[in-house]
Parts: structure tokens; C-alpha cells; sequence
DNA sequence: TTATATTGTTGTCCAAGACAATAAATGTCG
DNA sequence: CGACATTTATTGTCTTGGACAACAATATAA
């Protein structure tokens, strides 16, 4: 128990701070969609695959920007739940055509709902203005970062 | 191999690119400053350390916003390398008042130069007024997420 | 056809968050 | 003072997620 702490240097590196609002971030998403047990990660999959019905898992896994290795995984428990099927590929039997099943458009619904409950909370907190700008800076920064 | 993937409403939520950014952030962070084998974590520690040295390991805990159980492992690390010292308190028998050795602190300058080669890369990726804009934010943010 | 590349999968490693339990020391309050 | 609660640092354990290597099946290129 002391006074206030003096970060620093840390102060001016957006790393520390990005880091600290992610994590509050992410817990806010868990314990909001907790009833529904859908983690952000699995969130992201269903949400891409509803938006691109059929597409494959290379490039699923290079649009979230993650591994293939962990989308398997990914996909193995989600299918494992019927929320998502992997349907052979027309065009190339090494792929697959990934769907949602009823009962993932269903749960996807409903996540959708409670994700725009948190949303707006983050939003509150941080400022509309301030959550508009931040997810634009992101968007652009993501592209230009090769 | 296809076109472009449509994230959904994926594109209004912060979350997901926050996660992302923070990602390759880190990633820069940890190839910068790969020389002297310092991460992100470590640099914070011997940051605040630094700022507010003899303070104790349950008020940086506290101020970094990781768990107690957490830095006692990032300290054997430091310690271990003779970058910290965790001294006994004079007032506080339970409590220990950390210190930068002269090693502690002559690697932290280097660190610091480095990490300041990493932050002006960043800030040139996503423009230096939108760097600062981000970091205020953030900062404001932290303080109202409770 | 032979060589090379891609797709999905498994195995493994490591960092880091979360949480429970504990000993030693300190603080509170009758 | 003495019983009880709290704080500090520590250890142990669980789980998630990123990283990377190896591999079989299939597709593509030469």
C-alpha cells in the first residue's frame, strides 16, 4: 500500500497499454458470453464462416490472421459442438468447405446479441467517438504491418 | 487461394482488432529488442523499477495490473540474471524493496534505446498522431474500466 | 512422370493468465 | 496482552494460445 506508481517510460509505448485494454477487453467478451459458452476466438470463426459460407481453412486462417495448426483445433471443437461442418471441397479433395450447421447460425445469433452488448459497454467507456477511431486506426494499421 | 474474406461484423468490433494489433506489436517488441533478451513484460518491470525504486513487489503487482504469483516468476528470472534485487524492507519484514543492479540498469538504457527504435516504427505505421491518440485513450480507458 | 507446393493434421514447446493453498509477518480489536 | 483477520510473497497447478516442425494426401508445375 503506497501511492500512486510512476510507469515511466511506459507511458509513452502504446504496446503496454494496447496489452492492458486487450485483456480487459477479452474478459469483458468471456464473461458476457458466458451463457452461451463462446469464447472471442470461436466467436471470429463463426463469424467469418457465416459470412463466407463454403470457404476453406487456409484461407479462414489467413483472414483471422492465425495459424492453420490453430484453427484445426478450433474447428475440431466447434464441429465436436454441431455449431460447424466441414463439408468435402467440389473443386479439391485436400479441402475443406466450411459451414455453419442450424444450430451454429442459431448459437451465432445469439452471440451476435450478447457481443453487441458488450460493444456498446466498451464503447461507453471508452467513448463512441473514441471506439469508432480506434477500430479505424486498427483496420488501416493491420494492412499496412507486413 | 481466393478472394477477399468478408469479416462480418467482425469490422465494428474492437476486440478483434485490438487483438491483433497487440499481437504484432509484441511480435515487433520481442524481434527489436531479441539483442539483449528482454520482453515486453520484463521491460515493464524494470521500467516501473526503475521509476519508483525500494517499492514492493505487491504494489508493482498491483500497478502493471499482473497477479503477485505472476511477477515472483518474472522476477526469479530477473534476479536470476542479476538485473533486480529484491532487498529486505525496512519496515516490513514480509516485504521486499526491489532495486536495478548496476547490470539492471545498464541493460534498461540499452532496452530503452531500443524499444525506442520499435516505438518510432510503430508510430510511423500508424501515424504519429494517431500513436498518441491511441495511447491517451487507452490510458483514459484503463482508469475507467473497473 | 518427376519434382514441388499446398492443405489439413498431429505433436510438442513455451509464455502467460487464473486461481488455490501456504508460511511468515503485520494489523486489529476485544 | 492475546485471538483473529489481513497482507506479502511464494509455490503448485490448470488452461489457453501462439509458434514451429513433421507428415500424408492431394494438387500443380516442369
Amino acid at each position: 500500500m503506497r501511492g500512486p506508481v510512476d510507469l515511466g517510460v511506459l507511458n509513452s509505448h502504446l504496446g503496454y497499454f494496447i496489452r492492458r485494454i486487450q485483456l480487459w477487453v477479452f474478459q469483458d467478451f468471456i464473461k458476457t458470453l458466458a451463457p452461451i459458452d463462446i469464447s472471442p476466438a470461436q466467436f471470429s470463426v463463426l463469424t467469418v464462416i457465416e459470412a463466407n459460407s463454403g470457404l476453406s481453412q487456409s484461407d479462414l486462417a489467413e483472414a483471422l490472421g492465425i495459424e492453420t495448426a490453430r484453427l484445426v483445433r478450433l474447428l475440431d471443437e466447434l464441429d465436436r459442438r454441431s455449431l460447424t461442418r466441414r463439408m468435402p471441397s467440389i473443386t479439391d479433395r485436400r479441402s475443406h468447405a466450411l459451414h455453419l450447421t442450424q444450430e451454429g447460425q442459431r448459437i451465432l445469433k445469439r452471440a451476435k446479441a450478447l457481443a453487441d452488448v458488450h460493444e456498446a459497454r466498451l464503447a461507453e467507456i471508452i467513448g463512441i467517438k473514441n471506439h469508432e477511431f480506434m477500430i479505424d486506426i486498427s483496420k488501416k494499421s493491420i494492412g499496412a504491418a507486413r
